[in-house]
DNA sequence: TTGTAAGCGTTATCAG
DNA sequence: CTGATAACGCTTACAA
């Protein structure tokens, strides 16, 4: 043992001492093992294992210029989700029970049914994530995951941690992804085209609203339909936009006052989904931005006692899990989200080949069908 | 602008220079604002604006002596998950589909059906890791998500990264963690008390079958049970002996066969669950050690056209969320989740205390009754 | 085959 | 208040 303290963390000096070689022999024996005789390496090996050393990733990556993380960013996402924890301060709501007590912790302070509520999780985000993750497994690479406000410090802190970035783009965010992109590979996740330099994997929105359409219209004689979203979002713009060709397309009307709500929007959606009904105004279907916008509907709609896909049939768009659990479950359209995540990693790894010019990944989605359009169970 | 390549990331001293002054000062206009005057500060931030500068993480970490991230490791888990990627290789059976082509990706290369799969997530351990992710998010740490074969070379590198480390412990762990433990504080989940230095979250498994016996014996009159389960898992051993404890106590025969079952193991269960219906001694109530053998189980039964719970009554155990997905919807118990997993991250980053002795944190799981008990809708 | 020594980009300790 | 300068732990030519 060497004389260092205890619980000092060992280094290549340490190992070095204990086996009698140089430092140089000893990051060669992790290395470059076919440099070092077997003897040597044998006799370092060993000693490191009796030390417990663990090489120091940020020595490491001072030294050879690369960190061999991949990154995965998301802002302040959990404003956007339909998510009880959803507050200014991340989880100010939440108990915190004290640790160091004797005796078990009881359920009443787990917040339990908050944390488990599907509506919060998983999340398009969280499929997306784990795609990520799996991928990132797969190719042997560790993760590091950020959260926080797009602001430049944020941005900043997690592009000097790894070598390639994934992030969820919210609109604040492009001045400072501009100033890292020369530095570092970044991948926006359904981002529209633009001319930055940023790679970007996406889904096809157009075609997923289309396939709702056809549906509606097809299958249900649908002929007049109302859009429900924040128009501010890029992939609501996409999907509004696709909705409406697709709604010339097949003969549908298509109302020119979108329903503009937040995913959290019952207290917006309620007056205006009112205002609906006063008027006789409600149109057939409901088409939402997200699943999320479809279950704060659902609820509205269940609040007035407007039946579901009797009275309005209401669709949603990503497919999360939780648009299975919904009553009635959700016709959605889902994104191939693990398949978007996967494509992130292996390009932020170079596994998708060289990257002269930026990648634009678009996906195909896929209608699925379930109770809120009116098909049987 | 210095004359580096556009491409390299700018240092201290790219941005010492714009700003005309010290590499120090530069450091200092990020890390002690306050000491320096407020005319150089501007200087410094907005050259180093300008330049795009993001500080290494890598050489601060060197310097600082710590990363401040805080790990999640696991151990090849895929292979205990009822997860149809679960194979030697990861990913091995998915479809890679090439992103530098022009055009749409079509579903089909997309392997969505597998992935989306609520049987394989989120589970037991994608819960838990939300919850460190809330937990660091809300502490401002990054996440280092990390996973291995759980030899030696893994746990180093990961170890290497990070500031403490959270993992869910496997057999072949327990060396390699012991390795690190003085070096760095590390976590384990569901971990049965040891007298390592580790700390530990966990959970009460024997209050948890004491409440599935409970209501077994108490709601419908229960006296005879088995357990499935693969009684090497250190938590499926506690809970095992915590079946038996609350079998006696309630005077419930507890069938001294152990069926053994892998969590994918229909192949295994078959066959033993015919033994059972053959020789008439199926009991009353199969009481698995998690849901996914649970829902093993009740693939086998379907498939030989048992029916739960007239049949057969069958329970699991973690309380994910394909439980309320199975058919019939299982009665289960839940495991607080994402509070261990916050519990593991205020550990690691220091937020619940000093830790003069290790922490052993355990909750208190609560039963879910649905109706594969034979509760009601 | 092994050792020496020069970085890598920060932070921190001193002087000035 | 600001500037030199020495760590920090590792990789990698280059020497021996």
């Amino acid at each position: 043992m060497s004389e260092a303290d205890a619980t000092r963390r060992p280094t290549v000096y340490d190992v070095a001492q204990e086996a009698n070689v140089s430092i140089a022999s000893v990051s060669f024996a992790f290395r470059r093992p076919d440099k070092l005789s077997d003897a040597t390496r044998e006799r370092v090996l060993e000693a490191a294992r009796r030390l417990g050393y663990a090489p120091s990733a940020a020595a490491r990556g001072l030294a050879h210029g690369r960190t061999g993380t991949l990154g995965l960013h998301a802002f302040d996402l959990l404003l956007e989700r339909a998510d009880p924890i959803a507050q200014a301060n991340p989880l100010s709501g939440l108990a915190t029970p004290r640790l160091d007590a004797d005796g078990v912790i009881p359920w009443t302070q787990t917040d339990d049914d908050v944390l488990s509520d599907p509506r919060a999780f998983p999340l398009y985000v969280d499929e997306v994530q784990r795609g990520f993750e799996l991928e990132c497994w797969a190719l042997g690479r560790p993760v590091m995951l950020s959260s926080g406000a797009g602001t430049d410090v944020s941005v900043a802190d997690t592009a000097g941690r790894v070598d390639g970035l994934a992030i969820f783009p919210s609109p604040q965010t492009a001045p400072a992804l501009a100033r890292y992109a020369p530095t570092i590979p970044i991948v926006l996740f359904s981002a529209p085209p633009a001319d930055d330099h940023h790679h970007r994997v996406r889904v096809d929105n157009a075609a997923g609203m289309r396939a709702v359409v056809e549906h509606l219209a097809r299958a249900h004689g649908v002929r007049d339909v109302a859009f429900v979203g924040r128009p501010e979002a890029s992939d609501t713009v996409e999907r509004l936009s696709g909705l409406r060709a697709a709604a010339t397309e097949f003969g549908v009307a298509l109302r020119p006052d979108v329903v503009d709500a937040t995913v959290r929007g019952e207290d917006e959606l309620v007056p205006q989904l009112r205002a609906l009904i006063a008027g006789a105004r409600m149109p057939r279907a409901l088409v939402c931005a997200t699943d999320q916008h479809a279950f704060a509907v659902l609820d509205a709609l269940a609040a007035e006692g407007i039946r579901v896909p009797d009275d309005v049939v209401v669709t949603g768009f990503d497919g999360t899990l939780a648009a299975r659990l919904s009553s009635p479950p959700l016709t959605t359209v889902r994104q191939p989200m693990e398949a978007m995540g996967r494509a992130a990693a292996r390009i932020l790894a170079g596994a998708a080949g060289p990257a002269d010019r930026p990648f634009d990944v678009v996906f195909e989605p896929r209608l699925t069908v379930r109770q809120s359009c009116g098909c049987r169970a």
